[in-house]
DNA sequence: GTCTATAGAACGATAGAC
DNA sequence: GTCTATCGTTCTATAGAC
């Protein structure tokens, strides 16, 4: 529609210049330049670039938040006491199937969810509802249920280490390349938190 | 030292507004008030903000590396075969013992080395060197002799899996503090990924 | 809904006095 | 080694024409 077409273009070029940038060091114009829009059109259509960028991370985290709370339900009403394995299958999952499979756009998205994570600023935050926590609770009871030796204070320091290692999925770290198959990563990631969260507490 | 004592300052106040707001997000007039030093202090010293930051990073990354690869010489001195449970506190201990203890330090340490990760900007990768990939390299070696049916892309994928849970060690997530105490969480990840790292293969 | 033009502030860097 | 002063650039936001 030729309403919002620009919006979305919008949305586009500022999810990829935030992603490879950060909030400050992508300007409104480079913005605006890459999505053929005028400078002003940020102004019109979300009021003020943390808008935009607030209206960014929910186009990303929100589809992510409603797997996580559907696979959970689905979870739950099969089996009232799920496996780690399950539990960590339907929180990570999700995390990277919003993770796409090509190699730019993959890399883009995991450092996106990288920066929200790592960023203190508020216009990081502003996007954060009390949906969203509500979601993440239900997943450490069910953890907790499933888990039951383990302190709360542990289990949310396991519940932290899934969103890290599906945000560092394509990082680079010095010349070592990520492996270009996002494909790949979601299973490796799932072998790997699996085993990390069935670990038994540490002791002492 | 009359001569590099400004330095200090400015490198301990560029370390805690990098952390805090990013590289772009701290501006040398920023760091030089908390320094109580002059802007152009900034330019004498370092010679612009970019080297300001490499010289920033070095300091924090530079003892992390050395204690890994002491830890790892010391480990293969003992035993040619060294478990996984070694490998992993011999490697990632290094990194928690670089977060402080403090509450707000040890955050800021944190924030920081999630930016040095998920930041592709030439600025933020400028520190690295020959040194550090070759540690990365002995490492990747080791684990592969302790997990020989694991593919090279799946233990780089766990590698950079301990890295990850490291640098989100105090990143706070919607409303929930991350515990305070960076004891018990060096405790935590070592049992965390002591058993992600011993995981058999993803099958298939 | 899209554009030009510009206001007003902040930025990094540096010349030159002390 | 430290300072003031300032240059030139870039930024976000917005007023107002179309």
């Amino acid at each position: 529609m030729a309403t919002s077409d620009t919006r979305t273009q919008i949305l586009d070029a500022a999810e990829r210049l935030f992603a490879e940038h950060g909030y400050r060091g992508a300007s409104v114009r480079a913005i605006t330049d890459l999505a053929g829009a005028n400078l002003a059109a940020v102004g019109y259509h979300f009021g003020s670039k943390a808008e935009l960028l607030a209206a960014v991370v929910r186009r990303v985290v929100e589809p992510i938040y409603t797997a996580q709370a559907r696979g959970l339900e689905r979870l739950l009403a099969a089996t009232p006491e799920p496996a780690i394995a399950d539990l960590v299958e339907v929180y990570a999952g999700p995390l990277f199937d919003a993770i796409p499979a090509g190699e730019e756009s993959g890399a883009r998205t995991s450092r996106l969810i990288m920066r929200i994570l790592g960023d203190p600023a508020e216009e990081m935050r502003a996007w954060t509802g009390e949906a969203e926590a509500a979601i993440l609770d239900r997943y450490l009871k069910a953890f907790g249920r499933a888990l039951p030796g383990l302190s709360p204070e542990e289990l949310w320091f396991r519940l932290r280490g899934i969103l890290a290692v599906a945000a560092a999925d394509r990082v680079e770290v010095h010349n070592h390349q990520p492996p270009l198959r996002g494909e790949a990563a979601r299973g490796w990631a799932i072998t790997f938190l699996t085993a990390a969260m069935s670990a038994p507490p540490t002791g002492g």
